[in-house]
DNA sequence: ACACGTCTGGGACAGTTGACCCACTTCAGC
DNA sequence: GCTGAAGTGGGTCAACTGTCCCAGACGTGT
């Protein structure tokens, strides 16, 4: 083993113990089954954190962090709210799909954090994080679309994270690909309802 | 202890663990517990159900069935389907309020049936039949509203699964009730926009 | 009254877990 | 070069887990 900073393996225990749970579940995320996965010795582990809850803190803000970076591609295609909205949702269900041992994992992770006392915090971060994300694509869109939104963009934005839960829980529980696509599809007729065009030729204020 | 038949014995051990997971999640729900929770000696467990996962599978099938006592009394009072929708989902965020431990126990128990090989049948047959709930609301609502849905029923009950379990998830994290009341004011103008008017004074088809 | 299947419950087992001790090696600053 | 702090890793611990065994108690059909 090379000589690693304690502050660099833990980001690496952290991201170890992400691809064990998107794996293989977060019960199954053990210390042992975590220093494996970062191919350390498991003293490691406690020199470089505390407790495993500790590392769990870090794992969920790993992953609330990293998820900014991947939305937003969507938008640059789309002429019509509508097809934005239903465009974004898709791509959404798609990264879900491609990976959905990792979206799993988020909801282990946030349901554990909620029986945690030492974690109970994270949660209410966790969707903080979500709502702001898609405040700011509701904002880019319609920016982009010129268009405004008939109801808060923060509201809109709770909407929006309300369906892509909704929506993951449920095709994660049936994987029913064409029933996802209809909800998608009624779901973008739903939002859209709240776009309304820009009378001039401006730009949107907030 | 009395002596009681293995299947009752069965169900009781059923509800005490359903208890058990509500109260203090998932992972707390060991073999002992569960059988504490039912005051029980700990060898009743494998005398009436052969493993813990088998239990849970029992568990599972208890919050389906019971689910369907629960819903539909908020139609009653609905003149316009904008408030049947509204009041359909506050009701069930009430629900929710009033017992989060419950909510948060079918999340969890979801997650994991979906990580158990032997119980990831589960999950597809629950939301089975939270959308045929779902569905059986929607046409009764109609029914009494003397209006049709302007999209299959099926597709519109996965729309509102979706967004019940959203809302739920949000609320549990960040347990903001002005927030998840507006989304619910929001998701039912959504809704609504999928009931029309039934032209003469006449029931539905189906 | 008797015997047999049903049920009880104390006890025990092997395996796994999070935590952590301590002797060691390495490296950076003097 | 020396030294003290930082990092390593093997080994160990007590606690807890799901599962099982077995001797006994019960109650029912005969």
């Amino acid at each position: 083993m090379p000589r690693i900073p304690a502050a660099e393996r833990r980001a690496a225990l952290a991201q170890a113990a992400l691809t064990v749970i998107a794996r293989d579940g977060l019960a199954a995320a053990t210390t042992r089954a975590i220093v494996a996965e970062a191919g350390m010795p498991l003293a490691s582990f406690h020199y470089a954190v505390a407790s495993r809850d500790e590392l769990l803190r870090d794992v969920v803000e790993l992953v609330v962090t990293a998820e900014g970076t991947a939305a937003a591609e969507f938008l640059q295609t789309a002429t019509t709210p509508r097809e934005a909205i239903a465009k974004s949702l898709t791509g959404y269900l798609d990264h879900v799909k491609s990976d959905p041992g990792n979206e799993q994992a988020m909801f282990e992770l946030t349901q554990y954090a909620l029986r945690t006392p030492q974690l109970s915090d994270l949660p209410a971060e966790q969707y903080r994080s979500y709502h702001a994300l898609a405040a700011d694509l509701l904002r880019a869109g319609a920016s982009l679309l010129h268009i405004e939104w008939s109801i808060p963009v923060p509201d809109l934005a709770r909407l929006l994270v309300t369906l892509t839960d909704g929506l993951t829980l449920a095709w994660l529980a049936d994987r029913d690909d064409a029933a996802a696509a209809r909800a998608i599809d009624h779901a973008a007729d739903a939002v859209a309802a709240f776009a309304r065009r820009l009378p001039a030729a401006q730009a949107v204020t907030a």
